[in-house]
DNA sequence: ATGCTTATGTAACATTAGTTACAGATAAAT
DNA sequence: ATTTATCTGTAACTAATGTTACATAAGCAT
């Protein structure tokens, strides 16, 4: 767990941290489409994403989804970094893009490397801060752009994420994340098929220049 | 501006904090509808409110606006936080919305306060928290609820600030805030006349019960 | 191959929101 | 009182999105 650490988070950590974590972190590895956290849900610990790629979803009372963003290696969760501090429950709920592997962090350590190291408290306010950054691009989709430019963002994510052209998800599951109907997705994923820029296919779709 | 101080920070933070705070502090009393900080703008200091309230703005490419959240007395703003340790610009606007009184406290001592005081770390963490909560019920409007939803919540929040059931505003000024056009919000505006629920006049409507 | 399940394509329609245009109302300025 | 600027009300229309309904296609299981 040592050099996974060292090679993701080295930089960012002194030895000395480094070596707390691998004492007191947990390595999990999960595979694709697991749910890790959920909506109501306690928070014990907090993850740091060495491999792979976790989604973050909000519902509302209707069990409506919307996607909210994506997190990748070298991440964590700001949301849980948050309920954790304030012991409250999620508001969201994650769910792993890829096979993904993570160090699970017992949150008894946080306040106590919040004072102890100048790295984690850097790293902690980084989090919260991309983290905010990231909501606000999320405001600014659903706020200011219509769907089919919210579609073709959340294509070009998904290939980022993926690092993949093809992406596996039904024309329902993207409704799902974008929160919309089946049938607006399958439109507009229709006209960017007759603009050349996707191929179509059951149950996924090849992304050819977005 | 010390009593100020302990008035509103007095249960959070230590003597020792509230004397530096009470040093480096710079006290302002600032007009309603001043502007106090544009998107692009660097950020040298951070507020905390004494009393009044601001205003939250994002703005698109196109100078298309939506109203985020409101910040009021006991609150800091998060994103000049997150600002000032990223040295990054302001992604954000934000306007008085009535007159108010902060004390700005200059970035260098946020460091230097995180490792040495507890309370404020817990004070800024307490913010982070707060303001994503406040980030993702914007994005709950946005995302699930219709406008005349998001209106009438528009109306409680105002009515909620203001501490007043007379809201000095054009439908203009609201329809800027919710990112609509003026014509909409005149016609949901009318209907929550009739049912009862609004008073409109020229420049301003009262609220009888919403 | 046959049937079964799930995914996709598409038309027709309903609803919501945004736009244009203009009339009338109100307040402020002279 | 008259002018002026701004605000509000409303109709008529357009555009975007959401809904319902159904046909067809693809893949899987037997």
């Amino acid at each position: 767990m040592l050099d996974a650490l060292k090679e993701n988070y080295g930089y960012l950590f002194e030895e000395e941290l480094l070596q707390e974590i691998n004492q007191v972190g947990v390595l999990r590895e999960i595979k694709e489409g697991t749910k890790l956290m959920d909506i109501g849900q306690y928070i014990r610990s907090m993850p740091l994403l060495i491999s792979g790629a976790i989604k973050v979803l909000r519902e509302d009372d209707n069990g409506d989804e919307l996607l909210l963003y994506f997190l990748e290696k070298g991440d964590t969760c700001a949301m849980t970094l948050s309920c954790c501090l304030g012991d409250t429950k999620s508001e969201i709920r994650a769910i792993t893009e890829l096979d993904t592997t993570l160090v699970m962090i017992p949150i008894q350590k946080m306040e106590e490397w919040t004072a102890k190291y100048k790295s984690w408290r850097n790293f902690v306010f980084n989090s919260y801060h991309n983290r905010l950054m990231e909501m606000l691009s999320t405001i600014d989709s659903i706020a200011f752009m219509k769907m089919d430019e919210r579609l073709l963002k959340y294509l070009r994510d998904k290939q980022t994420i993926l690092k993949d052209t093809v992406i596996k998800s039904t024309h329902q599951e993207i409704a799902y994340e974008l929160h919309t109907s089946r049938v607006v997705i399958s439109r507009l994923l229709k006209n960017l098929e007759n603009q050349g820029k996707i191929k179509l296919h059951r149950n996924y779709l090849e992304i050819i220049a977005i």
